[in-house]
DNA sequence: TTTATTGTGAATAATTTGGTAAAATTGTGG
DNA sequence: CCACAATTTTACCAAATTATTCACAATAAA
């Protein structure tokens, strides 16, 4: 298990990258400040580090200074617009990578498997299983049988939520909040259209899952037993 | 028992809410404005909150906010099409899910399950079982012998009602108000063709349960014992 | 530009649903 | 035990609902 340390002193910040990091399967230790985090950092070996720039009693640089004395982990630096002016630059160098707040949970999680990757920190891959199928939620790709399979976004996005509780039934509703957001103004049929294409596409690739309807409630990922 | 905290100031939907959320079997704890809230979270613990964002008194925004520094406990928020802007998104980040205004009692229903499952809560176990017949709510299906039987929308919800206490009756009104809602202005008669179907469904699967009729009164299941 | 993706609307298909009426059942009083 | 009324069961049909599919336009990507 990868344990990720995050602080930042907004509970609100903390708590949407916990909940996004530990959904795509990251331990998350959580600081609210650069003290409270060297403290944290004691106790517990984490493998990569997110950290606020704006932060009280010990700010985010200073916390980075004080880590890189001992720890030789990746860091990512979370910031506001035009908050690293031209001297801190150069510090901002010598962190790994860095992202503008507001940022989007993708984001972050992209960088942080870039991260690791190029530290050769073995990020239990986060690939879901259903039957012979395999997503792998880092690289958006599909294996299917050993033969790797390249579906558009919104397809891929719908199979990953429907895959990550296999037999569940989401409402159309549900799906489209998660996938399309919370102001998509379009139809329900949408959903209906991209089922149909992944039907299509996994036509003829496997049997082990299946996209089922649910009248009146929605579709399922149904795996289908052997 | 899951106790979930409702705050919404409109009675009719936190009446409409509080209904649902019981017959689901869970427990409401109901606030009519955030201040409400707050006080009746001090004597409660509640495993969830739903939370209406246009509130008297204390909205529900700063009920969050609020509610951020003690509880660590998932919510939902209310909200109407375009009512979070800009300067709300970064806080609609920290909270768990939202829904759109109106929508469906399912559909809220469904987002507590996947949150309470997302936070490891152990929701009530979401399979009925009455003899060798479960019903398992999440995947709409019911499995009979370990064959696993799928019922239209009505049988199952139907089935789903009457399963819920077995061996007791159900009076056809009771019935309809709860699977078809207080508007129906259909006959009476639609259960008994339901029961009819259900009874044909099972007629040759299991002997464990019956639909029993109990003349001038209702329905029920009956368990028979082995 | 060419190609691929995405959302929409509309036609079509499939299934579910509720009502009806006749048949069957049940309970009651004679 | 029988007739009768009340109630329930059942089969069937038509309407309503819901899902599928396709073609197309708009947009984005190559």
């Amino acid at each position: 298990m990868t344990k990720i340390l995050v602080a930042d002193d907004d509970p609100n910040i903390l708590k949407f990258i916990t909940i996004n990091l530990t959904e795509a399967g990251f331990e998350v230790i959580g600081a609210t400040d650069g003290r409270d985090a060297l403290r944290k950092l004691e106790n517990e070996v984490c493998q990569l580090a997110v950290v606020d720039i704006m932060m009280p009693y010990m700010d985010g640089l200073s916390l980075i200074k004080e880590m890189r004395k001992t720890l030789d982990i990746p860091i990512i630096i979370l910031t506001a617009k035009g908050q690293i002016d031209d001297k801190e630059k150069g510090f901002e160098a010598g962190t790994d990578d860095y992202l503008v707040k507001p940022f989007e949970a993708k984001e972050l999680l992209f960088r942080i498997e870039a991260l690791l990757r190029r530290y050769n920190i073995d990020t239990d891959k986060q690939v879901i299983q259903v039957g012979d199928v395999h997503i792998d939620i880092d690289r958006y790709v599909v294996t299917v049988n050993k033969k790797t399979l390249k579906l558009p976004l919104k397809e891929f996005e719908l199979l990953q939520a429907l895959a990550t509780h296999p037999d569940q039934v989401f409402t159309r509703e549900h799906l489209i909040d998660s996938i399309w957001g919370i102001d998509f103004e379009g139809d329900n049929r949408t959903v209906d259209v991209h089922i149909k294409r992944l039907r299509t596409r996994f036509n003829n690739l496997t049997d082990a899952i299946k996209f089922t309807t649910v009248r009146g409630v929605g579709y399922t990922l149904e795996t289908v037993d052997t």
